[in-house]
DNA sequence: GCACAAGTGGAGGAAACCCACCACTTCCGT
DNA sequence: ACGGAAGTGGTGGGTTTCCTCCACTTGTGC
């Protein structure tokens, strides 16, 4: 258990680190978060125990392979806030969450999850997080604002469709890896502002963190 | 390996059957159709060994529990195209077939997943697959006729569908049991008539085929 | 009731996976 | 260039799950 206040790694021990965090990016992006530890061992030509004495367990190994990506996640939705139009704005940050899932299984799971705020190692992601989700609840006002978005939207809405778009992505990836996009255009138009019809309540916040929580642990 | 026209079962042993049979119903709507063998036995009051002499494999545990609602979920279909209002009836029936995926863990896997026809144990589970599905592609001819449903609706596109809510009921399931009826009413109304925008083309059957066949096997 | 086929479950093998131990190797400050 | 700290991976223990053997029990036809 080393945090990274102790002293730094030794030169080819920071170098197998590194090699075993690109495996398992390349590892949980065709198998999910729940490849085998000795698979990524083997990808990154390193005992099975090294990855174990690097990283004790597997949230650790997943919070350092997804740094980059959940700060790529948390930065898109910041970039959102900033296009011109509020409505494509709002189409293409959900477009291009859907694509980063679809392009790596790992993040789609992760993206259905949340760990126990007890691992300090998740806690950067958790943050990130939180960041994207804070920037995503002024897209969805400012396109209400704009008129585009359907005023009973609701911004808990997108973990629905994560939840979805991961389900759609594990069935068809390899076979029909755009099936997705169509599932997700459907569910853009009728989140325009020309909708009237009642829809049934969203379930309460609380509800869905803790089923973030309890989803299938990797 | 016991074919239904061998000699019929001692009576002892046909009720252990039932018993095997009952269990496994409530164990995979409760946890899906992976729980362990062992889970099952224990429900049934009855050995490990005498689950797995009376089903060889997964599948044929499978296609006995699932008899019946795989029955009831052709059936819905037949009853849909008889219902006075085309698009009632489409509606009625995604609802319903939701409705059902929600209610049982192990039939939301069972309708993303097809067996290899290679198993006869199974294959009335598919005949009544493809009845259901016959009757579909008539309840989407007649909504579009009736002017209601969009022309450019593919009817593979309840197959995505059922993968989607797939996703929504594991990941909410136990907390937000009924998150995914809000996303099942988003996507009915885009699928309504009054819809023009384009939406990219629906993957080839064939590879959506394929995709059931290739998912995570039980 | 009796004999024997039919049925049963405990015990244990096999595979997949996670994880810990520990004898050996490699780096790095002096 | 050397000694000790840091790092390594093979080996093996533990767990879970599937599945098979086999000695024992129980229906059922006579």
């Amino acid at each position: 258990m080393r945090t990274p206040s102790d002293r730094p790694l030794r030169t080819d021990a920071a170098r197998n680190r590194a090699a075993i965090v690109a495996a398992a990016q390349r590892a949980f992006a065709e198998h999910g978060l729940r490849v085998p530890f000795d698979e990524i061992a083997r990808r990154a030509e390193v005992g099975e125990a090294t990855v174990h004495r690097r990283f004790p367990d597997r949230e650790s190994l997943i919070a350092a392979a997804f740094g980059d990506k959940m700060r790529a996640y948390a930065d898109a939705a910041a970039e959102a806030l900033a296009a011109p139009d509020a409505w494509q704005g709002f189409c293409g940050y959900v477009r291009r969450v859907c694509a980063m899932q679809s392009g790596d299984r790992g993040f789609a799971d992760l993206l259905t999850i949340t760990f126990a705020a007890a691992n300090p190692a998740v806690e950067d992601l958790e943050h990130q997080r939180n960041t994207g989700y804070r920037d995503w609840l002024k897209i969805v006002r400012r396109a209400k604002a704009a008129g585009r978005l359907r005023p009973d939207f609701h911004p808990d809405d997108l973990v629905v469709l994560l939840m979805a778009n991961a389900g759609v992505i594990a069935a068809t990836a390899g076979e029909a890896p755009d099936a997705w996009r169509r599932h997700v255009e459907y569910l853009l138009q009728a989140f325009a502002a020309d909708h009237t019809e009642t829809l049934p309540a969203p379930p309460p916040r609380e509800t869905l963190v803790r089923a973030l929580q309890r989803t299938q642990r990797p």
